[in-house]
DNA sequence: GAGCAATAATTGTTGACGTCAATAGTTGTT
DNA sequence: AACAACTATTGACGTCAACAATTATTGCTC
């Protein structure tokens, strides 16, 4: 039997839980979790998207998504406005606090990965980094 | 703003859980999920455990492994035996099934890793393998 | 232009996962 | 002997993800 840590498989999984636990903690205070703030850094960078969009970028189920915009909307920090094109399409778009929001927090990614990549030297980073958006290629936006 | 899908720890978050539903799949049919199989995969390399020491070392709640440790007794893959100095303790090993099981799914992790490393050639798979055991290195079991 | 398949958001359900609080039994200390 | 600390256990609660089903709307097609 090989140790416990053979398979890059499930280094990975592990280490996924430990980043999420991480990220989670970093947000704790903010009133987010992990999903929210995937879904709002998501909406920075795109002026506005549909539902949908989110899924299919972010892979969460569309049903997931209408928790996350409905927990966002009540925190005051995206919004939901008809689709001109479209009446059953929703476009979810930050606010001006949620705007703000993000500059807060802005670092907070910064942190986990610093703190989880802690071993790790520049070098080594941009490998790993570039390595996992290989693996991520399919399936994940 | 960036999304959150520059982020390295955040792409740790997603592959991890991509890779945990992967070993899920592969290990529904043996009636054991991830958390048990882990279990089984420490014990295989320690020759008994406390609980606590799962616990601590798979960073599972100690509610949890109690939980764990039942059903695979009941499957007949480990057993509790007394700890000889400490009757609060008890000692978890592998039977003879467990380990003929773990022989028998030794593959599973390696079929979970080949589909999740696709698109990564052997020395890449080296690479990266290498480069996620030195960030468990610390904490993770 | 009426009928029908496909799509967007939503609701509800289920299961795996994770955390927390409380308890009983045991140990070690003072 | 009294008390704090520890081990396993139980139970409750909330998170996270997959799936099926529903409603409203759109586009196709015939």
């Amino acid at each position: 039997m090989r140790g416990l840590h053979a398979d890059t498989g499930y280094l990975l999984y592990r280490l996924g839980l430990r980043s999420g636990q991480l990220f989670n903690t970093f947000l704790q205070e903010s009133g987010v979790r992990l999903r929210h703030y995937a879904v709002l850094r998501f909406l920075a960078t795109s002026e506005g998207a549909l539902q949908r969009e989110l899924s299919a970028r972010l892979g969460y189920d569309p049903s997931a998504i209408v928790g996350l915009v409905d927990d966002l909307e009540k925190l005051g920090f995206a919004e939901r406005r008809p689709a001109p094109d479209d009446r059953r399409s929703r476009i979810v778009a930050l606010t001006q606090d949620g705007r703000a929001f993000l500059r807060g927090t802005d670092e907070a990614g910064l942190r986990v990965t610093n703190e989880l990549l802690d071993p790790l030297d520049p070098a080594d980073r941009e490998t790993l980094h570039s390595l996992l958006r290989r693996i991520a290629q399919d399936g994940l936006a």
